[in-house]
DNA sequence: GTCTATAAGGTGATAGAC
DNA sequence: GTCTATCACCTTATAGAC
């Protein structure tokens, strides 16, 4: 049909100095089904479609996934690993309030920055194969659980009032993330202004 | 649009003493598409699919609803006058802070009794039509108000400290809203545990 | 009201040319 | 690595028999 790089038999033959087609092609899939996945799930989008974005055929895109379900999973994997990976890297703090407080932060600034990543690992967890499922909601919990030290540190203490720090951990998330479906960049309020507002709810609402 | 009783000749001239099978057939259509579509996503469940639960054929689904889109519309729309009806239906406080308790308590009741409508309506609203869309955002937004407008009046007679209500409501929201992902029925906690946890933090959260 | 049959087209994935 | 072509199957929706 298109016909946009008939390179075929030359390029083989030719010295590849840098990076060949799938250094470039590769990262430009995975691009390409984030953004279509993000807009209108995984099971709306065909394989045709994210391969008219990326400009290949659809069979091109067998040679940097199995398989849609294995992409899927290794989008939602990429992810949760970035989200470890970070807050793992996050200067942590003796005191339970200051450690909140940068927890607050940082899940704030994190979600804003990558709005469809963040999307899809909340919308497409259903589209997961159980195999799959049980990997991602491992790590899903595991960071889940370094809120909930946090909480149970700090009602150890004494810094915090806290009946349930399961569910205070549970409330906390869910009111942070909450952000994504109305921060857009270049609106009313800075990141730093919303980090400030959500910090003052999470203190006041763990009897900090 | 649908035509609930034609019954075609034959019932037309009858006495029909009770329901026709429009009469059963029509809610097994919408439970089904509902529990499908909250399990499998709009997007992943066919006619066909809908249809062998129901216990009929395909096409007899279009004597319900003329396609799919509308199927889903019809849905999400009477999930939210339901909403919007129960939530005007629920005595009224003049004390802010009691009116606060008790749209706290009925979110999640309301939320926690219907999870399979409550998932659909937040998952499935890209899949809606630009017109249908409009249509359940507006309701949507109707909610928040009333939210909104309980933040307000706290803050005027000094009993919230709430810098932002519109961003104090869209939190609380989502705080609320997180229930859903984690209750189950039969679980550590009753519902009535569940509201006063809830509404610890809320209160706290704008500093009442 | 429900059935069967069908239209018209989309789906994930693979084979083999280049 | 990408193409074209194809397989086997699924999709929504409609037509007409009963």
């Amino acid at each position: 049909m298109i016909d946009l790089n008939v390179c075929s038999v030359h390029c083989g033959a030719m010295a590849r100095t840098q990076g060949s087609h799938s250094d470039i092609t590769g990262p430009k899939v995975r691009d390409a089904a984030l953004r279509l996945f993000a807009r209108h799930g995984f099971a709306a989008v065909s394989m045709r479609q994210i391969a008219g974005e990326v400009g290949v055929q659809a069979g091109a895109l067998y040679n940097y996934t199995p398989d849609k379900q294995s992409l899927l999973f290794s989008l939602l994997k990429g992810h949760m690993d970035d989200l470890l990976a970070a807050w793992a890297a996050e200067p942590t703090a003796r005191d339970p309030v200051e450690s909140l407080a940068r927890f607050t932060r940082f899940h704030i600034r994190f979600n804003i920055e990558r709005p469809e990543a963040i999307f899809i690992s909340y919308m497409e967890l259903r589209n997961l194969a159980p195999e799959n499922f049980a990997v991602i909601e491992k790590q899903r919990r595991a960071y889940e659980d370094e809120l909930e030290a946090i909480l149970r540190a700090g009602v150890a203490q004494g810094c915090f009032e806290v009946p349930d720090p399961k569910i205070a951990t549970l409330a906390v998330i869910a009111m942070l993330t909450g952000v994504n479906t109305w921060y857009r960049a270049g609106g009313r309020l800075s990141l730093d202004e919303v980090q400030q507002i959500y910090w003052d709810m999470v203190r006041r609402a763990v009897g900090a």
